[in-house]
DNA sequence: TTGTAAGCGTTATCAA
DNA sequence: TTGATAACGCTTACAA
């Protein structure tokens, strides 16, 4: 089944392979009707497909771009996947999805990869600890914007959640119900991780503002697994929390198996609030209170940003986005 | 910023495009280890990253594959894509994403798009709309396998569920726990929707074979957003149903805000068994009892599949293969 | 209105 | 051990 060319169609249309190639771009006007229908015909009878490849080659520009997330499973990132997918659809872009696992060597690797396939821009979702890559591109002026994630000291667009406002708006909540003792609960705290420090950060500021005691017992980060067990712990001890504020939804599946077991009742002895909207939120008994990252938007501004970036040469100076979440009231809170 | 080619290292190096050629496809008995050294070090001077569109273009072969799935949102698609990518990853492979939406125009259109890229293999959830597409990819001896549906007279690499025996082991688990009144709860029939029939066909020869009646009333199928009412109605009726059996994820959505807004007990008053394990099983009240797909071995089949079609000249006979699911108990039935 | 020819950045063949 | 040179399939001046 050999591959049929340009050429191929050109010598049963009998016209040049320039003249096929005006052609296929829509400039008609470089041809009498005669010779456009000859040309269509002898690709419709040869089945003829054009091959990219060589005119990106030509062209330097392969309408590609590539999307770099640490984490394929997770819902923020399918979310985000999906509405980048689709606004790169609009444009006839297309995407090449790689998982990082939140390895640092293999984000370098994929980026590599994915510059060596000439994608015309990049969407990351950064491990954060490849700096020197970062900056290199941004100082070659490619097109790349960040997501869920920023990289401090790299200026390139970003996309992310208010995270210090999600935190203060839950912190808001609770407390305006009534809720006094409230605990932040989260994965390992480290310092790369942006979006987790702001959470924190929103989280100790509101409760300051609000008059609230913040000690080291009012957060308690543990790995997902090792959760459930660590919450025995800080509620086995005195002055036990009466509320609840998880930075995401997979710390929050930690503390509803935590609540599964020990049967502790929510919300009357126990206030539950969540970063990262569920899709069993309203299905559970109770309801959970959640708030919500406008995931959709956020995918979709960061291929917007790309595709700015791709078309504007003098590059404006790059922006941080911040996305406001959104409470969603549900009755995990008295 | 220029793009540095090979030919720019050449000159540097003092040697020809052919010798920096050898030394990247690392031939190194072609040269002396003084020349080698020469062009390892006009690389690293000029900050070289060959260009693969040039190659692929010469060697006619991408490493890319291409994924079309009709909902990127669903979680046995974000599954199968993880494993899918992960196989491409041994092999230095990898992976442009398309949503088709379920719409074959799309689908047919993301189908010339990836071969015009020419990728080296396709991996589709098929729409199944687009039997000539298909077709003519299975004739030029493409390599490419369907996820998840198959086309039935599209003599191609299919990895699906062992639909009929899950269905078979909702019912037999079912009615070995003394449930006798069963339904079978899916979204509306439609008769290309392999999995959805094969399902449903399951569910009728077991409850036969079990000797349960079944009629109109033991097959509940509504869109989503519809099936709380609709079930609302069957339940009014007499003879209501003292178990349910969903098909999927999304129709077990259906059946708990149904069972949440009337209170019905489970399991007491219904038993539950769904196909699909949904990560807040375990976290319910009661725990799910699911049938869960092996969607990462499922995944990683599919991706063998296309790399074992592309190695082989003379291609095997088309194989559909089967997955069986597991069943995990739980306590949404008595 | 159409054709010729050069080039895009590689690889591959064949000589040297 | 290295180097010319011709592809690969397309686009694009420029010529005719």
């Amino acid at each position: 089944m050999k591959k049929v060319t340009m050429a191929d169609v050109a010598k049963l249309a009998n016209v040049s392979k320039s003249t096929v190639s005006q052609y296929l771009n829509k400039r008609y006007e470089y041809m009498s009707e005669e010779t456009r229908k000859r040309i269509a015909q002898a690709i419709e009878e040869l089945g003829y497909q054009p091959n990219v490849i060589a005119r990106s080659l030509k062209q330097k520009t392969t309408a590609t771009i590539g999307v770099i997330v640490f984490n394929m499973l997770h819902m923020l990132t399918t979310q985000v996947l999906h509405a980048i997918e689709e606004e790169c659809q609009k444009r006839e872009f297309q995407v090449i999805v790689c998982n990082s696992g939140d390895d640092p060597e293999k984000e370098r690797k994929y980026i590599d990869m994915l510059l060596a396939k000439q994608v015309d821009g990049l969407i990351v979702f950064p491990t954060g600890k490849n700096e020197d890559v970062y900056h290199r591109l941004v100082a070659e002026r490619f097109p790349i914007v960040f997501v869920d994630r920023m990289v401090p000291g790299v200026e390139a667009d970003s996309v992310l959640l208010d995270n210090f406002g999600a935190a203060e708006m839950a912190v808001d909540y609770l407390a305006a119900h009534g809720y006094d003792r409230i605990a932040i609960v989260t994965p390992p705290l480290v310092a790369h991780n942006v979006p987790r420090m702001e959470r924190l950060q929103g989280f100790r500021m509101a409760m300051e503002k609000r008059g609230l005691k913040v000690d080291d017992r009012s957060v308690i980060a543990a790995e997902a697994a090792e959760l459930p067990g660590e919450l025995q712990k800080r509620f086995a001890a005195p002055e036990r929390p009466n509320a609840l504020f998880a930075i995401n939804d997979l710390t929050l599946m930690g503390i509803l198996r935590f609540v599964k077991e020990t049967g502790i009742r929510v919300p009357d002895e126990l206030g539950l609030i969540s970063i990262d909207d569920v899709p069993f939120a309203d299905i559970y008994t109770p309801m959970l209170t959640t708030i919500a990252q406008p995931t959709f938007a956020m995918g979709k501004k960061a291929a917007e940003r790309v595709f700015e970036q791709m078309d504007q040469e003098r590059t404006r100076k790059p922006r941080v986005f911040r996305f406001s979440p959104t409470l969603v009231e549900r009755t995990s809170i008295r």
